[in-house]
DNA sequence: GCATGTCAAGTTGTG
DNA sequence: CACAACTTGACATGC
């Protein structure tokens, strides 16, 4: 079965994930940066056990984690340890009900780093500072028991073999609790699901397919081919597929093509109807969107058996 | 209150 | 060369 998963936020249920920012923060003293920081991951971490709550009530089947959920953890500057908070015990108290949820509900919960976290750069710097996201990410995934961390294979620098060697150099060096989690995902504007195959093969990760992407940033696959090798690579490692959806905000002509705030059904793949896979719906009205595609396409609630 | 400018980070493509 | 786009606004400031 076919289960749809919200992305990061809410727009009708009550539930906020804060945010803070490094400039405010370094005008206070240690103490009080951890005092500040500490109330935000615990209020954070409090939003995802109600996050899980609401995505069960919904009748979704997957939650996708805000990477900031713990913000700033990983700043040069003001960074952190979870032990370094004064209220470290609280906030890991409620990371374990994030993850007794996850398994009561059969819920399944990804992480997706941001544009910043990318393994192919010839920038030894923004290596270092991907693999410290990744390590935070990872850390956080192990807590509540996410499967998927993930990423986008990053720039071309001009030569995409090399790019590539050297993000296959990263990912066979990375630590378990990363490794065992990452996967890649076809981009709009450089890597698609043709470049990404053989190395996904090659190092036994698995493909997460965005059929915008693929849209955008076509590769000579049918959505039908890209969709069996993205199966076949979750199928390698005994893994449910992971597919991600969303619409153009002004038609597929239109150049910049941010997000539409509701899917159109016309673009969901008729093909992926009877799968088992997760399916993360990335719309701006958020779980309004999820509620409305799955209405459209008769899914049934996910979790009731 | 509400509008506005700013916020850690990378890379690419457009105007 | 500046800026938007990307998985996603939130926050502080000033009126």
């Amino acid at each position: 079965m076919l289960r749809l998963g919200l992305c990061c936020l809410f727009k009708e249920a009550p539930i906020r994930f804060r945010a803070a920012t490094a400039k405010v923060l370094k005008q206070y003293d240690r103490g009080e940066q951890l005092a500040r920081l500490s109330a935000l991951c615990l209020e954070n971490s409090r939003s995802l056990v109600a996050a899980l709550d609401e995505v069960q009530r919904l009748g979704f089947g997957a939650f996708r984690v805000c990477s900031p959920l713990f913000p700033l953890y990983t700043h040069p500057e003001v960074g952190y340890r979870l032990d370094d908070l004064p209220q470290a015990a609280e906030i890991a108290a409620n990371l374990a009900r994030v993850k007794s949820r996850k398994s009561r509900y059969r819920l399944r919960l990804s992480f997706h780093p941001d544009q910043f976290t990318l393994l192919s750069s010839p920038r030894p710097e923004v290596t270092a500072a991907s693999l410290q996201e990744l390590d935070y990410q990872a850390l956080l995934a192990e807590q509540i028991d996410a499967d998927v961390i993930n990423i986008h294979a990053g720039g071309v620098y001009g030569d995409k073999e090399s790019a590539l060697s050297r993000l296959a150099e990263q990912v066979v060096a990375l630590p378990a609790p990363v490794r065992s989690r990452l996967t890649l995902e076809n981009d709009d504007v450089s890597y698609t699901v043709a470049d990404l195959l053989p190395i996904c093969e090659m190092l036994s990760i698995p493909l997460v397919y965005d059929v915008h992407h693929h849209r955008c940033n076509p590769d000579g696959l049918t959505v039908a081919e890209a969709t069996a090798a993205c199966l076949q690579s979750w199928r390698r490692v005994g893994r449910e597929p992971y597919l991600h959806l969303s619409s153009p905000k002004n038609g597929w002509h239109a150049k910049p093509k941010p997000h539409a705030d509701f899917i159109d059904v016309k673009d969901f793949p008729g093909e992926w109807l009877d799968l088992n896979a997760t399916l993360d719906i990335e719309a701006k009205a958020k779980e309004s969107a999820v509620k409305q595609l799955m209405a459209e396409l008769n899914l049934p609630r996910w979790g009731r058996e």
